[in-house]
DNA sequence: TCTAGTCTGTAGCGATCGCTACAAGCGGCG
DNA sequence: CGCCGCTTGTAGCGATCGCTACAGACTAGA
């Protein structure tokens, strides 16, 4: 049992950054087990199914994604919907997490066309980020706290989108639009 | 000849409808074939290549959204920002433009895998977008244009992640708190 | 020492993929 | 008629996909 228990974590985190790196077009079982170093027949030794080992490997990255965003909004910030923006729109596009929108774009496509695993996992990332945004939003100034976390995502999503179909530097430009609406708490 | 090309016309058409409908995950040759009626034999006698299939399958696409956008807002107008997007967003949401934004979604994330037609085709649509958008952009109240324009595509791109991940609930609420932004000239 | 259960390699199944070789049907033109 | 080039069907190539059958290797307990 212990080494089948040590080899799925230690695959799950091999794989994790692997995703990360190459995004959902190198996840084949047989490009996943050379990537975690084991053979594709080990890999559905250590889990059920290809769909086991995406989602336990995608729910690792969006899990370091979350302890990222963790550091970079602390708890006990409280902001109007336009300075979060302001505050996280850059990190999205040229700070750390742009690996990781880059592979979440890939997730939610994945989503759209209704595949397998990929509709409960886009589900469930969305639904933790609106929560963590909503939870950071100032009550008094947000009137409706969930529809500006809704617009806030949507936002920084789109960011992600402008980013790869457009470059970085016209992704930039919209980040720069959206801390000169809110200059009091410029995001850097 | 003239059997070749007047079938490239009617097959380009049909493959549009299909893509709109059923998006990329229904894309091989084979599907594609029997979408438009054809043999997939025949659709390479049309066509060089699936490459080419879908480039130009995708371009009608496009076309046709653009003249749903020139519908939505036509030429001439001229809004800030905000009141661009509250007169747009919902459109995307809960209007003619949701089946376009799925398959939308669809393209973005093969380009993000740097696929190969994708990446042009992304590449294409969003600028053809950006121009778009900022034609229509009150030159007086829009100190930026261009980062303006970013701005607005992102966030109308990510109201369409939100609807695919969160539900189209989700999704009207942020558009509900985009309008209220800009009371003056709510869309609808 | 024998046995049972955990672990792992080889080898391959059936399906699908994009694409192509080959040949036959078909029309107009000499 | 006979040739030629446009059009089309059949059939299959080689590659990859997720997954599995099978047998051997290893270790722990009786």
């Amino acid at each position: 049992m212990t080494v089948r228990d040590d080899q799925r974590e230690r695959v799950i985190g091999d794989l994790a950054g692997h995703l990360l790196r190459t995004g959902l077009s190198q996840a084949s079982l047989r490009q996943l087990a050379s990537a975690a170093g084991v053979s594709d027949r080990m890999l559905l030794y250590y889990f059920a199914d290809k769909t086991e080992v995406l989602a336990l490997a995608l729910q690792k990255v969006a899990g370091d994604m979350a302890a990222g965003m963790g550091r970079a909004v602390p708890e006990g910030t409280r902001l109007d919907p336009d300075a979060f923006l302001a505050a996280t729109a850059r990190h999205v596009v040229d700070g750390p997490f742009r690996p990781y929108m880059r592979l979440w774009i890939e997730i939610v496509a994945a989503a759209a066309r209704r595949e397998a695993p990929y509709v409960d996992i886009a589900a469930a990332i969305t639904g933790g980020f609106l929560d963590w945004i909503e939870s950071r939003l100032d009550p008094a100034r947000t009137p409706d706290p969930k529809g500006a976390a809704a617009r806030i995502l949507a936002t920084l999503d789109g960011l992600a989108l402008v980013d790869i179909c457009s470059g970085q530097e016209r992704a930039l430009a919209a980040v720069r639009d959206l801390e000169r609406r809110s200059p009091r708490s410029s995001g850097q």
